[in-house]
DNA sequence: ATTTTTATACGAAACAATTCGTAGATACCT
DNA sequence: AGGTATCTACGAATTGTTTCGTATAAAAAT
């Protein structure tokens, strides 16, 4: 009874989500705009896009006004935590130090980014000390 | 001049190299025991996109038996490589402390890879003393 | 020697993701 | 009012992925 769970955004999909957790809720014109490839794809290829996301419950829409407002209905850190999920089960057999060392190793992190993950690791040998 | 790179594997074919990554060069037939899903795809599918693998270049195959003896041609730790920056761009806009704190949030680390994350992070903050 | 098993190759169906053209409605401009 | 711009809706082509059936050949078993 529950409603589905929403389904994986693909590239494209997530490309278009990207913009409106950016600027919030936008039109279509908007999203279009706020892509960071500059407008190679056509404006109906976006609006399709959108429709096909409202219809899986990817996005909400609000009619009210001749240029549909469309907003996320997943927020950005669930979405982010799916996607993480996916790659450790797919590519990383659920390793997932390995797949924070590949991140790391690829980009830097901000102080409070360390602080954190410095707790998380203190949390992991806390637990196995016993 | 140099060959293409060699695609990104998709879903089914990130699991047949899965396999080849643990198990050492193998047949088919080797492949299909040893999916993680119990045979629930048919033994023709899987020939079939090793087959498609072999022309992308993501395999290569030893022909002199009958059963061709498939292994695969990138290694699994570049691959992963490739799948995080992928990831880190689409969905993380680069930012990698938060790529890693969702990783390690959803499963544990080893000693040796909470040794490893933490001389990254020690790396990084002393890059940035200067 | 026949039958059964085990391979590869090939074609094609079933799906899914992406792309865009065109039609029709509504708003805007002069 | 008449023309231009902007919007949604719809249909459809294109491309890529996954699936498997069938044909055919080689090896193994009986």
């Amino acid at each position: 009874m529950s409603p589905n769970p929403l389904p994986r955004p693909t590239e494209a999909e997530l490309a278009i989500l990207g913009v409106l957790w950016a600027e919030g809720p936008s039109t279509v014109r908007q999203v279009h705009a706020g892509l960071p490839n500059g407008g190679r794809v056509g404006y109906t290829t976006i609006l399709k896009l959108m429709q096909i996301m409202t219809e899986k419950g990817l996005l909400h829409r609000d009619e009210s006004s001749r240029a549909h407002v469309y907003h996320a209905a997943c927020d950005e850190e669930r979405t982010q935590r799916r996607l993480v999920g996916d790659l450790l089960d797919r590519a990383f057999q659920g390793a997932s130090g390995r797949l924070a060392v590949q991140a790391l190793g690829q980009g830097r992190a901000s102080a409070d980014e360390i602080a954190e993950i410095r707790r998380l690791l203190d949390a992991m040998e806390e637990g196995d000390e016993r």
